[in-house]
Order: C-alpha cells, then sequence, then structure tokens
DNA sequence: TGACAATGTCATCCC
DNA sequence: CAGGGATGACATTGT
C-alpha cells in the first residue's frame, strides 16, 4: 500500500491501473477506491469547505431568528411556559438583553426556518438535539428547559440575585456556553421579574419542577448539585428524580430529611402533593416486580385500604415518617421505591411465612398475594363464603400486616418487630419453639377464616373413624372439608417428615456409631496381625535355627558333617525324615 | 450476601 | 380404593 501513496501525486494510467488492481485485492479490507483517487479527495475538501460555509450562514440565520424569538417571548408564570410577549417596549429591552445570547449547537433550528416556532417547540429541539437530556424527559409537556438547576438555586434560595454563574465551569464546554446563554434567557425573565412586570413568587417553584426534568446529566456534578438544590425539592420530586439523580444524590437528600418538614404543610407541598402521587403511583408501580405490582395494585384497588394506603404513599408520611427508613436503606432510589424494590417482597414473605398471617399452600399463592389473601384459594374457589367476612378479615388483617411490615423494613434493628408478634427471642429453643408455634397457627388461622368448629389438633390427631364422624356431625359446605383435609394431611405428613427426618438423623448416628466401631476392630485386627507377624517371624528364625543345628549333627559314614548346600531335610507324611541330596533333584528336575 | 440448617409442603410410592 | 406412612425434592425462613 504505501508504494502506492507515492504516484498518487503524479498519476499516470498505468499507475492507476496499479492502484485498481491493488484496490480489487484490498477491497475485503474495507478501503474504498475513492481513498487512492486525488482528484476525488480535492473534491472532497472543496465540498466540506463548502458545506462549512453553509453551515455558518445557517447557524448565523438560526441566531438572528432566535434573538428575534425570544425577543417575542414571555415567561408565562402559572404555566412555566414561554409565551409570546405582547408589549413591543418589552421586545426591546428582551432583545437587547438577549443579543449576546447564542445557541451554536442547535443546528436543528435550521430545518426549522421559515416556521414560527413556539418557544417550547425550540426547547424541545433543543431537549431532542442534545444527548444531555433523556428521552424521556424530552417528552415532557410544556416545560421550561431553560434554566439550569443553578438558577434554580439562585431562585429559590436568593431571589434577589441574579443567576450564579459559577456553576457553568462545571459544564462541558459546549454544554457550558448554551447553559451560559439559556441563562442569558432568564437573565432577562428575571430583570422583567424583578421591574414588577410579573409576579415572581409561583415562577421559581413551577419552574423549579419542570427544570428537575432537564438536569442535565446530574451524575456528573452529584455534589453540586446537591450544593444547588434544596433537599426539600429534591425530596419533593424524587419520583421525577428517580430516572436522572443519582443515588448519590438521593442519599443527599435523603439524609436532610429535617429539613423537609418544613415544607410539608405550606403552599409548596399543597402545590405538588397532587402531582407527587400521580408521580409516585406512576414511577413506582412499573419500577419493581410483578408481585409488587400486583400487590399494590390490589391494595389500591381496595375501596377500604385506598385511604390508608395512599396516605402512607404520600410524600408528607415518607418526610415525617420514614426518615429511619431511609437512612437504613441508603441503596433504594427513594422511600417509594423503598416498598417497590422487589427486595421489600422478601421481609414481607417472612411475615407471610412466620408471621401467622399467609398461607403456605402452594395452590394458595399466599406468598404473592401476600397477607391480606388470607383466604386465597379457597375464596377462589368458593367466593361466595367470603363476601361476609372477607373485606373486614382482610382489613383486619392487612391493616396490621402492612404496617408491621412497614415497621419492620423502616426499624428492623431498632424495633423487635413486635407487632408481627415474632419479636427476636434471646435463646435459640425459644425461637424455634416461636417458629413452631407460628407455623401451627397458620392452620390455626385459616381454619379460624373458615370458622371450622373444631381445633386444628383434633383434625390432625383424630383416628380416622373418629375424624370421619366428627365430620358427618358437623355440616361442612366444600371449601370447610377441603381445608379441612388440607389440614390433616399437612399435619400429618408434617409430623411424617419430623419422623422421617428424625430416622434419617437416627440411621446416621447409627451409621457413624458402626462406623466408629469398625474403625476400632479394624485396629484391633491390624495390632493382632502384626502381632502375629512378629511371632511367625520368630518361630521362623527358631525353625531355622533348630534345622541348622540338625543338620550341623547329621554325619557321613567318615565322619565329615553333610553341607546344607547339598543336602536337606525333608518329612514325609507319616512323619519320617529323611536326607536328600539337592544335587540329585537339580538333576531330576533337569531331566 | 451467600452458605447452611431447620422446617414445611408436595408428589409419589407403597402398605 | 381411600387413608396414611415414608421419603425425596423443593421452598421458605432464620442464622
Amino acid at each position: 500500500m504505501m508504494e502506492i501513496e507515492l504516484p498518487k501525486m503524479n498519476p499516470s494510467q498505468q499507475d492507476m491501473d496499479l492502484i485498481d488492481i491493488l484496490w480489487r485485492q484490498d477491497i475485503d479490507l474495507g478501503a474504498g477506491r475513492e481513498v487512492f483517487d486525488f482528484s476525488y479527495r480535492q473534491k472532497e475538501v472543496q465540498l466540506q469547505r463548502q458545506r462549512e460555509l453553509e453551515e455558518e450562514k445557517r447557524q448565523q440565520r438560526v441566531r438572528e431568528q432566535e434573538k428575534a424569538l425570544l425577543a417575542q417571548l414571555q415567561l408565562d408564570e402559572e404555566t412555566g411556559e414561554f409565551v409570546p410577549r405582547p408589549t413591543p417596549a418589552n421586545n426591546a429591552l428582551t432583545h437587547a438583553n438577549t443579543a449576546p445570547a447564542e445557541i451554536t449547537q442547535n443546528v436543528a433550528f435550521t430545518e426549522e426556518d421559515g416556521d414560527a416556532m413556539s418557544f417550547d417547540e425550540c426547547m424541545q429541539l433543543l431537549a431532542e438535539t442534545f444527548p444531555l437530556v433523556e428521552s424521556a424527559e424530552s417528552a415532557a409537556p410544556c416545560l421550561d428547559p431553560s434554566v439550569p438547576p443553578s438558577t434554580d438555586n439562585s431562585h429559590v434560595m436568593m431571589p434577589g440575585e441574579m443567576p450564579m454563574l459559577t456553576q457553568t465551569p462545571l459544564m462541558p464546554g459546549p454544554m457550558n456556553q448554551t447553559w451560559m446563554d439559556l441563562q442569558h434567557c432568564l437573565n432577562i425573565q428575571e430583570m422583567l421579574d424583578m421591574s414588577g412586570y410579573v409576579n415572581p413568587a409561583p415562577a421559581t417553584s413551577i419552574q423549579e419542577s419542570n427544570y428537575s426534568q432537564y438536569l442535565p446529566e446530574l451524575g456528573d456534578i452529584p455534589t453540586n448539585t446537591a450544593e444547588m438544590c434544596p433537599p426539600a425539592y429534591i425530596n419533593t420530586f424524587e419520583g421525577a428524580f428517580n430516572s436522572v439523580v443519582p443515588p448519590s444524590l438521593n442519599q443527599i437528600s435523603l439524609k436532610a430529611e429535617d429539613i423537609n418538614e418544613g415544607f410539608e404543610s405550606d403552599d409548596f407541598s399543597d402545590i405538588f402533593y397532587s402531582d407527587m402521587e400521580a408521580k409516585v403511583n406512576s414511577a413506582t408501580l412499573p419500577c419493581d416486580g410483578a408481585n409488587t405490582v400486583d400487590q399494590l395494585e390490589e391494595l389500591s384497588s381496595d375501596p377500604l385500604l385506598k385511604p390508608m394506603d395512599l396516605h402512607s404513599l404520600s410524600p408528607g408520611d415518607f418526610n415525617v415518617g420514614k426518615p429511619e427508613a431511609m437512612a437504613e436503606f441508603p441503596d433504594s432510589d427513594s422511600g417509594l421505591s423503598l416498598d417497590a424494590s422487589p427486595k421489600m417482597s422478601s421481609p414481607e414473605k417472612s411475615l407471610n411465612g412466620d408471621g401467622s398471617f399467609g398461607f403456605s399452600d402452594s395452590d394458595m399463592d399466599d406468598t404473592e398475594d401476600g397477607p391480606g389473601s388470607a383466604e386465597s384459594d379457597y375464596a377462589e374457589m368458593f367466593p361466595l363464603l367470603f363476601q361476609s367476612d372477607s373485606p373486614q378479615q382482610s382489613l383486619t388483617e392487612k391493616s396490621p400486616v402492612s404496617q408491621s411490615q412497614e415497621s419492620a423494613i423502616e426499624q428492623p434493628k431498632s424495633e423487635p418487630a413486635e407487632a408481627s408478634g415474632f419479636s427476636t427471642p434471646p435463646f435459640t429453643k425459644d425461637k424455634q419453639k416461636r417458629r413452631l408455634e407460628a407455623r401451627i397457627s397458620r392452620d390455626e388461622h385459616r381454619a379460624k377464616t373458615l370458622q371450622i368448629p373444631f381445633t386444628v389438633d383434633m383434625i390432625i390427631n383424630l383416628p380416622v373413624d373418629d375424624f370421619n364422624e366428627l365430620m358427618s356431625k358437623h355440616q361442612l359446605n366444600e371449601a370447610q372439608l377441603a381445608l379441612v383435609r388440607d389440614i390433616r394431611r399437612r399435619g400429618k405428613n408434617k409430623v411424617a417428615a419430623q419422623n422421617c427426618r428424625k430416622r434419617k438423623m437416627e440411621n446416621i448416628v447409627g451409621l457413624e456409631y458402626e462406623l466408629d466401631s469398625l474403625k476400632e476392630e479394624k485396629e484391633r485386627l491390624m495390632k493382632e496381625k502384626s502381632k502375629n507377624s512378629k511371632s511367625l517371624r520368630e518361630m521362623k528364625q527358631q525353625l531355622n535355627s533348630l534345622y541348622l543345628e540338625v543338620f550341623s549333627m547329621l554325619k557321613d559314614e567318615q565322619g565329615k558333617p553333610y553341607s546344607p548346600n547339598d543336602y536337606s531335610l525333608q518329612q514325609t507324611s507319616d512323619g519320617s525324615v529323611f536326607l536328600v541330596p539337592r544335587i540329585k533333584k537339580t538333576l531330576i528336575k533337569s531331566n
């Protein structure tokens, strides 16, 4: 490829052919043919310059149009929108003040040339064009995004001052310029406000709510944002902040809960309570698991529970009643998501399991329906049975449970969860006893719910005949019969499982004991074996010495001793001993 | 937060 | 065939 670069400056037909060949070879590498074409590249450069010139012209036109547009706009203090300004005097003032304002990056405006865009549309385009505004927030209707958080703070904390520009260095370069421009736009409004054209008081709060949705990349400036935004505002708009504000910021807002209490009773909170609740319901529900969604839907659909639950979900309750909870769960996005997070379903289940409120039947589905659906499948199977007492029952059950859940969630360490009737006992035996009692009381509770006229103990432990007699004595409906049979089956199986486990443990213990005894026997046998081996070795030595002694005592006719190498002593079956020559043996073997 | 133990429950086999 | 014991497997819950 490098040899192509040199002839490019003066390309001949031969060179171009060579380039063509090489390009065909390299085409699979992604190199376009225009890479090697000098004239093509020159055209490209010229086109580029032309485009840049056109772009500058367009931008200049856009700026002029924007100035004119801003001059015609006035901030509607009630809605937070920019509306066309009626008085020409204000136009002149606005125009003079917005003269330095530039929006250099909004190229999208050029496409709207000729159209009289409202400021909202401009800001909408701005929000869509700039990546700093998330898509979900850009869809916010009729909001004024022109004021950065810093100016929010200046509005709120220092109403008489001009908007601070000290936060602008926090922004990236082009963003910084944009924000400064937008701040200029606000300056106009503020100057107008101070000069008595409009009433500033409601505008600040409204703008506050709107700006929060346009907060650009708060993750980049968490601490500054925390300093700039009063915690009360952040807390009040937690629902809206959930998608934008990083957890750290939420933590900051949560730690400053005490400050918020003053905001709850004043007009500020009154203005936003309705909006806040809407955000609570809309922002929290889709965020959690299906279980919690179902529960919340169930709760909200229950007319008896609606006031309480909504009240518990209101921001006032969160501010006043749940500072500890928020401190306990710094990871959660907000107090609302606390209840909605999937993690929170676990304590709830534990309450169902051990708090004597839930049913453990798999078909009862108690873990999902929560404690309120104590009747569960029996109620579903036989709904008429529950028309009289079910709502009250569910209410009386739900209320303490939900409260106990909340208390358990809020103060898992400080309070022993007395509401659930399952405080942390000091000893393990008591703990197990309480657990057993709690589990027993589950079926008892079910029996109580269906008004079964005998105890669970009777249901489980009576012999079959007595049990059938008892069943025949009382006129039980199908739900009661099904429950009674389930209770009996569960109770018996529970005992059977306990016995089974007991047996299993006993088997394990017996096998371990057997293993120990077998190990001991093995050790004993090993010792005996070594002892016998030692004894055998000694006997062999004795035999060998005896053999040699006998052999040394044997003499031939000439009185010479037999050599043990040439002869050996062998004993026959009848006990007689012969002296056998070894040579003869070898000869026999060879034969 | 994962591991682990205890317990409950269900499904299934068998008597 | 129903009732129930035995047991493996899984779920739940607490530590």
